[in-house]
RNA sequence: GCGGGCGUCGCCAAGUGGUUAAGGCAGCGGCUUGUGGCGCCGCUAUUCGGGGGUUCGAAUCCCCUCGCUCGCCCCA
């Protein structure tokens, strides 16, 4: 048993799986770029007051999920549960609202204090884009279409979009007291949660799994009916952008947002294959937010990917490239110090070199040779330096091992010709 | 925060109260003082997540604790 190991719900990515990580955020980088999305870096710890204002009072995240302290200056400081808030505060900070639209996207670690399950985690990553003074609805599609894309290219089957609107505040309004008055009627039955919900954010129920609320709510009243005509307007020019996007969506009228500044669109891109935890993708959009947090009023639009998820349901789809060119086989005083010499050349002729260093028999040498999945090996010993040659060995060629190439040890152009060809 | 399952070597895993804790994979060494995916031989847990207790005796029973996992809540 090791001396110390990570805090609950904290996870190491470890060399055997960071390739994969390396490669979604290479291929996110480059989509992002070409929709001309910036990334956006802000700090992990914030004012605990910021996610408080940010979030809503009313959310698990703020009541009971974030990792806050008071630090040296007595400041409460919380680590970041999502990126939205952080990313607002430094628009504003930064004067960024004031210089026109702005598409963003970031990336990193989140904190929550929950209890780790399938596809959660009290460290996560997220991979975020937000939309900021774009108010046209064509936006909305735009945004949804950079996260359903990205998904695809990266080779997701059998993921889902389910869209839904929730309207203007309004809206909501009209609706929350008609949905209370009809659940209030068979609130006898309810549980301690599902009072505290009533009372205190209505619209959650909608999405409960529990089954006698779900029979409840099937004659209840649909949030649909009570959107105004631009309300209406929007959501259906949404399914028509959608729809001639070539992107395939479902409506799911029970899909809410709990936070009081969403409106309009909320979406949600979801996987059987996550066991509860289905989202991989949720987003919205959020235009009282920038206000809330002391900004001037600004439409946002905005959507987050759980790393963590999207590597679940790409496991083994992503080939690894992280193999050598070359496995440097080397024995004997002289032949070590060539192959380290060598070794250096050839890396900084972009060729991927592993050097063995066990100073070990050359059987053991050419058997790691042969696991490291390299294409060739690279043969130094007493011989050949005596010779002033190296020989190049295909460690593909199965059929002929014995097939060696003796190329002058000062040549590294052949050699990288060899090898590349 | 609540409920279920689990925790023996880097990984998989046998063992369910009695002398030295199987086996497989991986690793290392050798057969082969210099040529790979096979084979054979050898080495690798004073110790069973941690602590305490019961017992003549515990990996095996009890308590506490840590962690993992599945579900609820909630969310990415």
């Amino acid at each position: 048993m090791a001396d110390f190991q990570t805090l609950r719900g904290m996870v190491d990515i470890l060399p055997s799986e960071t390739w994969q990580w390396q490669s979604v955020e290479t291929f996110a980088r480059h989509h992002f770029e070409r929709a001309g999305i910036n990334e956006i870096r802000t700090p992990l710890l914030e004012t605990t007051e910021l996610f408080n204002r940010g979030i809503g009072g009313s959310t698990d995240v703020v009541n009971k999920e974030m990792y806050s302290f008071v630090d040296r200056g007595d400041r409460s400081c919380t680590l970041r549960p999502e990126g939205t808030a952080s990313v607002v505060r430094s628009l504003i900070q930064n004067g960024l609202i004031s210089q026109g639209p702005q598409r963003l996207w970031y990336q990193g670690p989140m904190f929550r204090y929950e209890r780790p399950q399938a596809g959660r985690q009290r460290q996560f990553h997220q991979l975020g884009v937000e939309f900021f003074g774009l108010s046209s609805i064509k936006s909305d599609a735009e945004l949804i279409s950079i996260a359903w894309d990205l998904l695809k290219q990266l080779g997701l089957k059998g993921i889902t979009l389910q869209v839904n609107t929730l309207g203007t505040l309004e809206d909501r309004q009209k609706y929350r007291s008609q949905l209370v008055s009809w659940l209030e009627k068979y609130s006898k039955n309810f549980d301690e949660h599902t009072m505290n919900q009533l009372k205190n954010n209505p619209l959650r129920i909608l999405d409960s799994k529990d089954k006698n609320i779900k029979k409840i709510l099937e004659g209840g009243p649909m949030l649909i009916d009570y959107l105004c005509e631009s309300s209406k307007r929007r959501f259906i020019n949404l399914q028509e952008f959608l729809s001639e996007l070539d992107i395939p969506f479902t409506i799911n009228p029970k899909l809410v947002r709990g936070l009081d500044y969403y409106c309009h669109t909320a979406f949600e891109i979801t996987s059987g294959e996550l066991g509860s935890q289905s989202t991989v993708c949720g987003g919205g959009r959020y235009d009282g937010l920038v206000q809330q947090l002391g900004g001037s009023a600004t439409s946002s639009i905005g959507w987050a990917i759980g790393m963590e998820r999207l590597l679940i349901l790409l496991a083994n789809k992503i080939p690894n490239q992280n193999t050598p060119d070359i496995y440097l086989v080397n024995k004997g005083e002289k032949a070590e110090l060539e192959a380290l010499c060598l070794a250096r050349s050839l890396r900084l002729a972009n060729l991927k070199v592993e050097l063995d260093n066990s100073g070990s028999a050359f059987s053991k040498q050419f058997k790691r040779a042969s696991r490291s999945h390299a294409s060739w090996a690279l043969v130094i010993g007493e011989e050949e330096v005596n010779k002033g040659e190296v020989v190049l060995k295909s460690l593909i060629d199965k059929e002929n091992f014995g097939s060696n190439i003796s190329i002058n040890i000062s040549n590294i152009k052949e050699i990288v010709d060899i090898v590349t060809s």
